[in-house]
DNA sequence: CTCGTAGGCGTACGGCGTACTCCTACGAAT
DNA sequence: ATTCGTAGGAGTACGCCGTACGCCTACGAG
């Protein structure tokens, strides 16, 4: 065996994921991560063999630091639950341009599989199983991945919803009154709140039982 | 006044659309529009300023296709409900790659304004209002649009599933039994699963009333 | 009739991802 | 100590992209 690599995948996500949170996801090139890393545009290929592999290193460097194991303290599953979304959701916010990156790329995240196991682990606790427990955690996958993108899109408490307050209020009446209070809800409150209408969602019993569910094999 | 223009941008969006459908998001660009518009490629900016404006017409015209008007039929409010998402989920699934782009320009669209102005009004009537109704309307989207994406990036009864399945037992042992039931999951079932959930988390009374809520002002 | 704008074409620039070539430096196996 | 395979690194080049800019023509309202 020759000469080892000099340069950890993690090295090369950490100094990506600078460039990232420096310049913004348009700046996230090839040549800036190159230089970035002081060696030549072409030496990244040596690590990489596309742009996506690299997208998917920065990725994983984020998810990577998501605490996978289920918290222990609170009683009540729903609470475990909201901890382990609101690291998710902490993990990504503090590098807001991977969000667009984070979901392209979510499916390759090992880091995110641990995640999810460990959701799954709180939702059996639950009482949940089979079909049930399959659409609790897509439906929870589903709201954290729109709503963190619409807090990145811009959140209740920002321009987007000053912007509708003004819309004619005869032809909207029910948005212009709503933007009203919208703008008091702040990021935290608009994410919890929504979260909360699901947990809800989750703890009832369903509404049918569908008796033609399959059976697992 | 001189020469009326003469392309509607109804038509700079359709001929988009069918470049977008033919040729996928990467295929989308200036000069391909152009050659299917049959004008040059500088010829394109005399109606659009960006490409951004262009994917902003695109966006527009695939939710122009949703009918905002609330539907009579159903006297339980989540079934109505549940026919303006289906609205949205079936107008951007007629045309998967617009899915991205849907996502970042939805904020522009007047059509998606009406479609949330009518579901406010539906909300209403179920004896939503102020903040609580505001964060359901927000829930909403949030599920819509990150169930859409999860679709489009790999249903539950895809190859991603069949991954998860495949993984290590010991490892991860609820992943891998959910995936068995997941991969009978059809999309439609998986979407309306995961709406079910919402819905009856909106259903109920809030968990606790918070009496330090802001008032309207 | 005229003049301002739309229509249209072509060229050019800078930036992107990335294929390919060439040379050097190391370090484990001999 | 020598050898040899691979990592490291630089440089060039290609084909895309968005788009700035200039030039000429055609039309239609005043």
């Amino acid at each position: 065996m020759p000469r080892p690599r000099s340069l950890t995948p993690d090295q090369l996500a950490s100094a990506a994921l600078t460039v990232l949170d420096r310049d913004g996801l348009a700046g996230l090139t090839m040549r800036a991560v190159a230089t970035q890393l002081r060696m030549s545009t072409m030496g990244l290929y040596r690590y990489v063999t596309h742009r996506a592999e690299l997208e998917a290193l920065v990725v994983e460097l984020v998810f990577g630091g998501v605490d996978p194991t289920p918290p222990a303290g609170p009683a009540d599953w729903r609470d475990r639950i909201r901890i382990m979304v609101e690291r998710v959701r902490t993990a990504v916010e503090a590098h807001p341009a991977v969000v667009p990156l984070s979901v392209s790329h979510r499916h390759t995240s090992v880091s995110l599989l641990r995640w999810s196991e460990a959701v799954l682990g709180i939702l059996t606790e639950a009482g949940l199983d089979g079909r049930r427990r399959a659409l609790a955690l897509r439906g929870l996958l589903s709201y954290v991945i729109g709503a963190i993108q619409l807090e990145h899109l811009g959140a209740l408490a920002g321009a987007g919803t000053r912007a509708i307050a003004g819309l004619p209020p005869d032809e909207f009446p029910h948005l212009t009154e709503t933007a009203r209070y919208a703008r008091r809800i702040g990021p935290a409150e608009e994410f919890d709140g929504g979260l909360d209408i699901l947990l809800r969602g989750l703890l009832d019993p369903p509404a049918q039982v569908d008796p033609s569910a399959p059976a697992p094999e």
